[in-house]
RNA sequence: GUGCCUAUGGUGUAAUGGUUAACACUGGAGUUUGUGGCACUCCCGAUACGGGUUCGAUUCCCGUUAGGCACC
């Protein structure tokens, strides 16, 4: 892999760049699409090639369990086994420790939207699963068999998947984890990085992840400790308090801390409204399920906001998704028609929506790129 | 025409002689950030009509109307 810097801007900290990987290149900042299983949900390669991605993320811990990296390797590895002649990614599974684990316990995503009252301190464990230093027990949600995912399992099952970029093994801890237990994730996170370093080996572009939750110091701490040992690029992840400003704030201290020539991907960030401030605080790479999960609720993101199909004021709408988009789903189709098609619980619209999404986020970030190419960012 | 049966939100079903008549779908409003596609939360909305019995009727009785079935 290799990153390139093609213009920095001077209004923020923004940057665009070019990273080639062995399968083709990225123009960053790039909106990373999310494909866990090896898929963009309802949509083919080919398709997913048509909305302008350039790069995907598959996940480690679900591909391990099935169909297992044994099947993905003996198909000639991730790209061959799903068609993607394009870039890939594989997240480590270190999400996973928190959604099956802590995320599960509370009922919560990363980011907290209400107040728990129970805080999660350290030498907490999650009810399910059992973090220790050398890595977590899960129980597998197939057929309840213990499973151990630690760093080194992590690179070994990346190393067989064979995306061209691979994350280490982290900890993200709960958004109601105290300053005392995400300090501790941190360390262990930071123990693993170092085994996920030493463990690998291929040529693979390995990344290491940022931890600290929304503890400035433990932040700061933690991207000079990554920062300071031989990975390819960063991945920002967990959480950052319970306000946006306060997200972009954070992500913008880290990446004050990282060197300039090395790629940052900032891990499951992006609604609409956060892409340009989190590129403006020089972010290259985000995924996201956004666009994709939401198109299977029946939402589609628009040039000014976004539609919830699932009303039945659009059966009377004639008018495409959105008249300012040159996709082919807003070329052939129109909201009455995918309304319709969402109400009767037909696959298609959950695929007509997921095309136009990644292509309306791929487009808006495209630009993004044009902008801080013009100087306007 | 005669006899029998039925009548509860927009739809399909519950329940009960005694507080705010339950549930599902529909309709309306939300939620979803390193993914659980068809999920979750909240809201609107009904005892056909008219009498009677009773302290109290959606429930019991009579009539009207509507629908179903059988017979002539």
């Amino acid at each position: 892999m290799e990153f390139k810097i093609l213009k920095k801007s001077k209004k923020s900290r923004a940057r665009l760049g070019i990273l080639k990987t062995s399968h083709g290149i990225i123009e960053t900042p790039s909106f990373v699409p999310v494909a866990t299983q090896a898929t963009i949900k309802t949509l083919t390669s080919e398709e997913t090639k048509e909305v302008k991605s350039q790069i995907l993320i598959c996940n480690t811990f679900h591909l391990h369990l099935k169909p297992g990296e044994k099947i993905i390797k003996s198909n000639g590895g991730l790209h061959k086994f799903m068609n993607w002649g394009n870039s890939l990614m594989t997240d480590s599974g270190g999400f996973q420790v928190f959604s099956l684990g802590f995320g599960r316990d509370f009922g919560v995503g990363k980011i907290l939207k209400e107040k728990i009252n129970d805080i999660v301190e350290k030498h907490h464990q999650p009810k399910s699963i059992r973090i220790g230093e050398r890595g977590v027990w899960f129980k597998s949600p197939i057929d309840g068999k213990e499973l151990f995912l630690g760093p080194k399992e992590s690179i070994k099952i990346q190393e067989a998947l064979g995306a061209d970029i691979i994350f280490a093994f982290d900890e993200c801890p709960p958004p109601n984890a105290d300053y005392g237990y995400n300090k501790e994730a941190m360390r262990r996170t930071h123990n693993w990085a170092k085994i996920c370093l030493k463990e690998k080996k291929g040529n693979q572009a390995l990344f290491g992840i940022i931890q600290g939750g929304k503890f400035k110091y433990l932040r700061i701490e933690s991207a000079k400790f990554i920062s300071g040992l031989p990975f390819d690029g960063f991945g920002i992840g967990g959480e950052f308090g319970d306000d946006k400003k306060k997200m972009v704030k954070m992500v913008d201290l880290v990446n004050q801390q990282l060197p300039e020539n090395k790629p940052r991907h900032l891990l499951g960030i992006g609604y609409v409204e956060d892409i340009l401030p989190i590129i403006k605080a020089g972010v290259d790479l985000f995924d996201c399920i956004v666009p994709t999960h939401y198109a299977r609720r029946g939402f589609a993101f628009i040039s000014n906001g976004k539609l919830d199909l699932n009303k039945s004021l659009f059966l009377k709408d004639k008018n495409p998704l959105d008249k300012k988009c040159d996709c082919s789903v807003c070329q052939n189709y129109t909201r009455s028609y995918i309304s319709h098609l969402i109400r009767a619980k037909e696959i298609t619209a959950l695929k007509l929506l997921t095309f136009h999404n990644l292509y309306f986020f791929n487009g808006y970030v495209e630009k993004i790129r044009e902008g801080i190419k013009n100087g306007k960012i």
